[in-house]
DNA sequence: GTTGCCATGTAAGGTGTTACATGATTTA
DNA sequence: TAAATCATGTAACACCTTACATGGCAAC
């Protein structure tokens, strides 16, 4: 069900395609869905049925009509009251940990050349996010205070990753270097 | 297709049944898995039918039988493999922060107890992190590098929870104490 | 005497991904 | 001439969760 909120939220912004949302969801490293077209038509078939967003279709020649669906005040009501839900914990769901859990069937060589892969991963992701964060393209700034919110949101990305970096790094040297765990 | 590896991972610590894995999975807060019958059972069957584990069927008197899996070689090899995959970069998918990007329509004492409510999410979820991770129970440590990786694991865990703490606090402080950030 | 543990499994539904389908216009 | 962009949507499948069903035994 969040899906259909993320779409209300950008819409919430301003009046939207489903085109448009699908291309702010692709180009960005921080929102982690990918953007199925599925989802979203859906999502939004599904807002202007429930009264949450209404449809204006504009023809266009040489190109298929736009469905710009735009929020309504029901549905600021309904975003408003989505964001006050208690909000879930933060994910703990890194499938690398059920590999590494289990990598005890590895050879030094081996575990070393995963781990060396992991840090380069991150590495990557961690690179893409700062240059999204230096754009700040795609985001809604209406007042200081949401700018101030999205900065926040960006930090704590950052942080969470160089966080996981200088601990795959530590965790890595610490296996190159410590006798006692090479393979039994 | 990863539960399986989860499943098989479990299998190669020692022969258990599918109430066994359930339990353990139940029982741990950072294993994201709710633990659901309908897939460790499917899971169980799927890796008996792929030759990846053997079952025996222990006879009870006053329960039902213990259908008692254990790994076989050609387990062992596909979960070699799978460890040596190339791992998926670190999730990226916090709920919260799609609540955080449409707070501006909140006023300054909901964000108040929205960003309160968070914390002590967190701070819960942290706690258990840290209860768990001395119990150090339903896990395998057949190796000193096998405890060295379980640990790096859990180290990993609590950091990233304590980062996740302390970014919530000081966005916390910053909203109340920055008079700029006042609802428009 | 109701709750909980042992132990298996099924059913239904929600969520998300990849790939497919159409068709005109612009760019390489 | 092949590809990418604009723009809508569908189909098939993978994954995950909640709840249900059975039934004996032990504990409180």
């Amino acid at each position: 069900m969040s899906i259909k909120y993320v779409v209300l939220g950008y819409l919430s912004w301003k009046p939207m395609t489903g085109y448009d949302i699908k291309k702010i969801i692709a180009d960005s490293e921080i929102l982690p869905w990918s953007a199925s077209n599925n989802q979203i038509y859906h999502a939004l078939v599904d807002l202007n049925k429930s009264g949450l967003a209404e449809k204006k279709i504009e023809n266009q020649v040489g190109a298929p009509d736009r469905h710009v669906y735009s929020i309504t005040q029901k549905g600021v009501e309904a975003l408003r009251e989505w964001v006050l839900k208690e909000p879930p914990p933060p994910p703990t769901k890194n499938a690398f940990f059920h590999q590494l859990m289990w990598s005890d069937l590895l050879s030094q060589q081996e575990m070393d050349s995963s781990m060396e892969t992991y840090i380069n991963i991150v590495g990557e992701k961690l690179f893409l996010i700062e240059v999204e964060r230096e754009k700040q393209i795609n985001i809604p700034q209406r007042t200081a205070r949401e700018k101030f919110l999205l900065d926040a949101i960006y930090k704590n990305w950052s942080a969470h990753f160089n966080l996981e970096l200088d601990w795959a790094r530590t965790v890595h040297q610490e296996l190159t270097r410590n006798r006692k765990l090479t393979d039994a």
